[in-house]
DNA sequence: GACACCAAATGGTAGAACCAATAAGTCAAC
DNA sequence: GTTGACTTATTGGTTCTACCATTTGGTGTC
């Protein structure tokens, strides 16, 4: 027999995914748009003739997904939202501790990123921008004690966020987020370099910006990141996969 | 009062989302790993003291997030996976479809990765891959009725996948496939633009990789990118946000 | 008018039952 | 000995019912 006759392995479809490619469906085709708010449980099992356990598994696929919003109370319901990046983060997430991802990897396309992402701010980020990521930059600056590990990692993320966001393009900022966010789990896991001034670079990096100087914010920002991975991947030992 | 005290609006966890984070943090902690089978539903919502519908949500949701697999009859149960990149493409797709996202964000930002894909590969491919890439152009030349829209999407999808292989670096894989799949649901919408010829200009991208010409590889495939969404946004007059 | 209480709607959970698919074992027929 | 039909146990998929918890709005009492 031929090898590659066209067979397929068959894939039996469940019913709450034929629910759920109902709602994408009428999402995509306009008639539910973000805001509307679907019928309730109980309602769209009836109409669909399934049972509500089956609704709530497509509601609950959907809610993960980021396109609904379930509430409880009267005038509660599931709302259909504009969409959510966080699921993206949640599967790099994934993917980086299941071994999906080698950590060389994700920080090489971290870098990648990250560059176009300078390129991209420094031809359009505005004053607000700047004071934005100067204050950001201020904050960091107060947290010298130990305990506040926590604090520190929210403000990374949120300098990284800036950034993205200054490049006035939500589709970077996603993209950004989904290779950033990630690092809070490693840096929980391992501890933050101490031995040098995150601060100081990322002034750097802000100042390089609003000259428009495109090059030098690159070059900062990137052996800024090197820095840090290299440290990071020294504290890992596995996961080189 | 003042306005930013720190009050956050509490989140009551639900026990599904419990369930979910006790697996996650098994996997993260490598008690558990790709390929290991879980306690199937009924065994482990005995073990969480929660009820069965309870533990089949947490699995629906860690299924849809590429963690798990679930497969049924004797022998079968919730498998761990590696993670899967997919998730991600239909977050994408939701971002879309739901005005979270611009189309003209998101193609911009394909321009932009497709630059740090070309330089990557540029540098690392192989003559594997310049032959699975050729072998990819020529079958899409071999495609000229209008009836196989569905199969010239499908290899024009495979072109990218494999450009992104030729990186060696399977976070530009995901990423680039996050910014490429969604694709597939325009062109099935809009249609093809059967004004020019793609296949002669992927071939001058891979001429340029083979002679390991970065800059060249890069314009050419940027004009390439440029010409088809200017196609896209002019056929699509609304989702303009 | 302010406050306490009640009622309805809705998501969240529990528990039981049954269906459907899968894998393994058993056994008869050839 | 191998094939094929049958049985059986396990497990996810689905349904159904009941109840809990929360939210909203109304209602009554002070």
């Amino acid at each position: 027999m031929p090898s590659s006759v066209g067979f397929r392995p068959v894939k039996t479809k469940r019913a709450f995914e034929e629910v759920c490619d109902q709602i994408r469906s009428e999402i995509q085709a306009g008639r539910i748009a973000a805001g509307d708010k679907l019928p309730s449980e109980r309602d769209l099992a009836e109409q669909l003739q399934v049972s509500r356990a089956t609704v709530r598994e497509a509601f609950r696929t959907l809610e993960i997904g980021g396109v609904l919003t379930l509430q409880k109370g009267v005038k509660g319901g599931a709302v259909v939202m504009q969409g959510d990046v966080r699921p993206i983060n949640q599967t790099i997430s994934d993917l980086l501790s299941l071994g999906g991802l080698s950590l060389a990897d994700y920080t090489e396309a971290r870098k990648c990123l990250q560059k176009e992402i300078i390129r991209l701010a420094c031809e359009r980020a505005t004053e607000e921008d700047f004071a934005a990521l100067e204050a950001n930059i201020a904050q960091t600056r107060g947290m010298t004690s130990e305990s506040q590990i926590e604090d520190r990692t929210a403000l990374t993320l949120q300098f990284y966020a800036l950034l993205a966001q200054a490049t006035k393009n939500k589709a970077m900022e996603i993209l950004m987020s989904a290779v950033t966010e990630p690092l809070a789990y490693y840096i929980k896991q391992i501890g933050v370099d101490r031995s040098w001034d995150v601060a100081a670079s990322r002034t750097k990096v802000v100042q390089h910006l609003r000259q428009r100087d495109t090059q030098s914010a690159i070059d900062e920002m990137i052996s800024h990141m090197e820095r840090l991975h290299a440290y990071m991947l020294s504290r890992t030992p596995t996961n080189q996969n």
